[in-house]
DNA sequence: ATTATATATCTCAGTTCTAAGCTGTTTAGC
DNA sequence: GCTAAACAGCTTAGAACTGAGATATATAAT
């Protein structure tokens, strides 16, 4: 017989627990500190993170409807708007209409957003290096294949 | 001759930011999306994670002073005030005068904030538990390393 | 002892968001 | 074509913090 675990048996499935809490507790702690790494070197150019992930998403992708930006960097209706308004204010994007449908905006780059995202992308990204350098190539791999899946299943869930 | 990268060969430097940025991009997906299955179970209970984090803090290791919680949960000295009142607020827990220093104070669950603990982390703890099972437990194990490794390693940049 | 410095918590103003509801526009069903 | 539903973005109130400075206490240096 094998010794897996099962329903009824309760020190294995205290295990699984026991194991998937200490999953959530270090996964938690590296992207907290990745993020600081992150977030301290966009604020060199007072930005906040959300604020470089629209100006990232635009300057890979081109223009995008607000809705889309939305679902990619994950906030609310209300925190697109707000996001926005704060780069149209601080002038690297503007709001443009889109032709075939009155509702919604696009957000473009301006010169001044474009010229800032190309300047500090490249310290952007080795800041991320730098701050995942603890890893060798083979275990950032190996890490990414896992956390890709991990991220998938779980969002996968919440859909469901 | 090998053909592993140093500084002299562009394509190799961009193949390791981008494998970096690749991991970013998937730890931050998994992170949050973990995140928000954990945050949904301890909203049920009216409480955010991190007044949960307080409380299970308190019920694994009894009594702790304010500082000792902020370390631990990561919140500014304001923070942890505007938290711990949330608690006393809601009864769930009390604030003691530290006998060896009087600037200090100690945080203690009330029964109530005992009780609730009590009651609701085997549920949270399933939550998680669900939130990774996209993960066998090989891959749980090794992914737990990894994560383990990559966070310790940032950290330390951090700090130095 | 006195002074300087560090520490623990609190206060308060300001930032960054969320949630719910609103407006104007589009799409689908009849 | 006309109504109903869905949708895109905006508004508003307020929640959950942060950051800087204030207060009280403790520790170290002279």
């Amino acid at each position: 017989m094998k010794t897996s675990a099962n329903k009824t048996m309760p020190a294995a499935r205290n295990a699984e627990l026991d194991d998937s809490l200490k999953l959530w507790v270090v996964l938690a702690r590296a992207y907290g500190a990745v993020a600081r790494h992150m977030e301290a070197e966009v604020a060199r150019h007072e930005l906040t993170s959300m604020e470089f992930g629209i100006l990232e998403a635009l300057h890979h992708k081109g223009p995008m409807l607000l809705g889309e930006i939305q679902k990619k960097i994950l906030v609310t209706s209300g925190g697109i708007t707000y996001l926005v308004d704060r780069l149209v204010t601080k002038g690297l994007v503007k709001r443009q209409e889109c032709p075939s449908d009155r509702r919604a905006r696009y957000a473009v780059l301006t010169p001044a957003g474009s010229a800032l995202i190309s300047g500090i992308f490249p310290a952007h990204a080795q800041a991320i290096a730098r701050a995942v350098s603890g890893l060798s190539a083979r275990e950032r791999a190996d890490a990414t294949k896992l956390m890709r899946k991990l991220g998938l299943a779980a969002a996968a869930l919440t859909t469901e």
